[in-house]
DNA sequence: TTCACCCAAGTTTTT
DNA sequence: CTTGGGTGAA
């Protein structure tokens, strides 16, 4: 973020004569050893618009941080004068590395290279004062005339929570009823509206019904309030700015002029807003490397518009249109199965990815009987893998990911590995700074900071319980609007007033003084870390955490150490707020050896030796949804998820599908995914687990002859595995109860049950453990391993003795 | 005001 | 089967 700081955009651009000296001076480009042709074409090409179509593993980071590095040193600019854009941090991160060990540390400034949303907050906060409050008349609305009409520099980003109880606010505040009408679907359908860089005005009529007829009245009162809190969401940091550049040319201008050359990395991810942006800022030189994939496009759900990388050449007419085809990535069948399974998808723009890799393993597909069978057939795999038991030699776990459609498949996966002791690590889950204890300490934090932010007030005020309920907060409320204040300030003012009663009151005015005897702490710029702990101790919040008995608990506390121990690497509380509201990132531990666990869409710009993707059945993958609504678009995007996923492997991919699987609870029996249709047969391996078509078998028994490698036999193509007679009686096994011969569920009385509380037991499933409770024919363990589970009697059988080594 | 219980609903997610 | 939110009693 302090990248930007010293870099005013309206200060010393170079002269042309400086300029033609830097371009003259001849310098060795190392960068440019090992490029392809192609490469080599879109590193330089600098003039005039670039579409760069890059493949999956086909080396466009390494393309475009080579084009950033010879811009900077053929002259043709200097490096604040390169406007980078992606769309994480993470790959803004991995640039920034990347360019920084290209050119070394000889040179001065550094690009502008960020996400959409770190720029534009650079830009915006120069420019705040520009966006202003629409004052044409709506009675009714919130509007305060002692607060300020436009934004202010130093404006606030409110998260996704502080949006939702914003929202929930005016929709109380309209009469609605938020049962039928809830905050979180009209912040969805803002958000739309933002991302097509829409403001309340220009919403078409034709979207006038949207919310019960008042999506629109509702979405200008919500733009009025975060002016009048100083306060922009995402979407609005895109929004704001594209307004800006409309109705400000002279802005517009000094951007155009500054940001001589453009690159966007993952085009085919831009919403409208973010391509109006561009379009915009590129319009004058039109210099504007885009990087892209459309079979890669898998966020049409949020926004993104494939069509922006589809009418490239439309938008830069004499664009230069270069494919990256050649995949350093995965082997050859991996590639024809992924291209295979792509081209059912129309409208493409088309490539043909090759590789020099020849030979390899062959796409693997198998079948389960259920999703537990699955998880425990992939982890047995997993294991061998580790062993080196496959011709690809031995891998690592960090080698292995398991990618899935959907993050409730996760679960089966971690019950299971953490009943076998297989260590994996889950990427993308709720972030740490989503997380409530983190939220409320920020929020904390916030009205350290700033004692009129609100929105932190009404999330802390009561929290821990300082018994001020509805009522007393309706009470502050009202005084403070009726004072034009702050809630802070109205808080105070309803002390004095006695308007709030009983003990309520005592605790209240300790909290108000709390607020300003932090407040004048960081003013005095008190060391912030204590600062922290002083905040996170006297308001009682650790205290809290300390007296609840739930297991989540130490954890929380855990991670309040963490987010304190995050505070030493800023100067102040301002400074790590400000970062934070952005990067929401969570750093995952490095260092042990793990299997990783993500979803199809966290997958994507990784690659592994070991790919496996489960859950291969309609309704699934792809979805119910994509099968029912959106027709044919949604299920194109589907189709591309799964290219995606194939396309991470390196040498083995692996495919599976179940034939029952429990569905909120229910047993369902399942129908392979129409992709699997879709895999051409000579690129795919189909195994077959022994026992699947034996009946008789034991799950167990039968993993565990996969598993050793007995009896796998193959199958001419994946359609025999599904038009057998053993797959057919899976599917007789209809919906609503566990599918009896395989699971054996033993039905027991209370009065046979072979053990009793306390009495130690075993399960396949979960290891060792000791008897809780007994209700029935569920019993309650506590597993060593995995903690407290309910657990049908038939899957338990009573253990020797408490001593006995756990076997695993 | 708060805690305990009942009920409905249930992709994908970054900033 | 979970989880979150809303309702009712202490």
């Amino acid at each position: 973020m302090s990248d930007y700081d010293d870099q005013d955009p309206f200060e010393g651009a170079l002269s042309l004569s400086q300029r033609a000296m830097q371009a003259a001076r001849p310098r060795p480009a190392p960068y440019l050893d090992g490029l392809n042709p192609e490469q080599r074409a879109a590193v330089e090409t600098m003039d005039g618009p670039v579409l760069m179509l890059a493949g999956a593993g086909t080396g466009k980071t390494r393309a475009l941080t080579a084009r950033i590095a010879h811009l900077i040193d053929t002259g043709r600019a200097r490096p604040n004068e390169i406007l980078a854009v992606t769309f994480t941090n993470k790959a803004a991160r991995e640039m920034k590395d990347r360019v920084g060990a290209l050119l070394g540390g000889a040179i001065e400034g550094v690009p502008w290279l960020g996400t959409f949303h770190s720029v534009c907050v650079k830009l915006l906060r120069r420019h705040a004062e520009l966006i202003s409050r629409d004052l044409h008349g709506r009675p009714g609305d919130l509007i305060e005339a002692q607060h300020s009409q436009t934004l202010r520099p130093n404006f606030t980003i409110l998260d996704t929570d502080d949006q939702i109880r914003l929202m929930k606010q005016l929709i109380i505040a309209a009469n609605m009823d938020e049962k039928r009408w809830p905050a979180r679907s009209l912040a969805g359908i803002i958000d739309g509206w933002k991302n097509r860089a829409l403001t309340p005005e220009r919403v078409p009529s034709s979207e006038a019904s949207a919310f019960n007829n008042r999506g629109t009245e509702l979405y200008a009162q919500y733009q009025d309030r975060l002016i009048t809190l100083n306060a922009v969401d995402f979407g609005d940091l895109l929004l704001h700015m594209v307004t800006i550049f409309q109705t400000h040319p002279d802005v517009l201008e000094k951007y155009q002029r500054w940001f001589r050359y453009i690159l966007v990395d993952e085009y085919q991810d831009t919403n409208i807003a973010q391509y109006l942006w561009l379009r915009l800022l590129a319009q004058g030189h039109r210099n504007i490397c885009c990087v892209g994939d459309d079979d890669q496009s898998i966020y049409g759900w949020r926004g993104a518009e494939v069509g922006n990388i589809l009418r490239f050449e439309k938008d830069f007419p004499g664009a230069k249109v270069i494919r990256l085809e050649q995949n350093y990535r995965s082997t050859e069948h991996i590639l024809a199965a992924a291209s295979r399974l792509i081209s059912a998808n129309e409208g493409r723009l088309g490539k043909t990815l090759w590789t020099e890799a020849k030979g390899g393993q062959k796409v693997r597909l198998i079948g389960h009987w259920d999703g537990e069978d699955e998880a425990r057939w992939i982890g047995e795999e997993i294991e061998a893998l580790r062993r080196g038991a496959h011709d690809i030699g031995p891998l690592r776990l960090d080698d292995q990911a398991i990618l899935v459609r959907a993050s409730h498949q996760m679960r089966a996966f971690e019950d299971r590995f953490l009943s076998i002791g297989l260590p994996y690590r889950v990427i993308g889950g709720p972030r740490f700074y989503e997380r409530l204890e983190i939220r409320d300490a920020m929020a904390y934090f916030r009205l350290a900071v700033s004692p009129e932010d609100d929105l932190a007030f009404e999330r802390v005020v009561n929290t821990p319980k300082r018994g001020l309920g509805e009522k007393a907060q309706q009470t502050i409320q009202r005084v403070a609007r009726e004072a034009g204040v702050s809630l802070l300030l109205g808080a105070r003012g309803a002390i004095q007033q006695g308007a709030i009663g009983g003990k309520g009151a005592a605790r209240l005015r300790e909290f108000v003084e709390g607020v300003a005897r932090w407040h004048a702490a960081v003013l005095e710029g008190q060391d912030h870390v204590r600062l922290a702990e002083t905040i996170l101790e006297e308001s009682g919040y650790t205290e809290m955490w300390l007296a609840d008995k739930t297991p989540e608990a130490p954890g929380r506390l855990e991670n309040l150490k963490e987010l304190v121990k995050a505070l030493e690497q800023f100067e102040n509380l301002q400074g790590f707020l400000e970062h934070v509201a952005l990067i929401m990132d969570n750093d995952s531990e490095e260092g042990e050896d793990k299997v990783s666990i993500m979803t199809l869409h966290a997958a994507k710009g990784l690659e592994f030796p070991a790919v496996f993707l489960p859950g291969w059945e309609d309704g699934l993958f792809p979805s119910q949804r994509a099968m029912d609504e959106g027709g044919k678009k949604s299920l194109e995007e589907e189709r591309r998820l799964a290219y995606v996923g194939i396309t991470r492997a390196e040498k083995l991919c692996t495919i599976s599908f179940a034939g029952n699987r429990r569905v909120y609870g229910q047993w369902q029996s399942q129908m392979p995914s129409r992709f699997i249709d879709e895999l051409p047969a000579a690129d795919v391996e189909v195994l077959t687990a022994p026992g699947l078509y034996g009946g008789g078998q034991s799950a167990a028994a039968a993993s565990f002859a996969a598993y050793t490698g007995g009896g796998v036999e193959e199958r001419a193509t994946h359609a025999d595995v599904y038009n057998s007679p053993g797959w057919k009686r899976m599917q007789a096994h209809s919906t609503g109860t566990a599918p009896a011969a395989h699971r054996k569920v033993i039905t027991l009385d209370p009065d046979e049950m072979p053990f009793g509380i306390g009495d130690r037991v075993f399960n396949q499933k979960f290891g060792y453990g000791e008897v809780i409770e007994i209700e029935a024919d569920t019993v309650t363990v506590e597993f060593d391993k995995s903690g407290s589970k309910r657990v049908k009697a038939g899957f338990l059988s009573v253990a020797p003795s408490p001593t006995d080594d756990v076997p695993f």
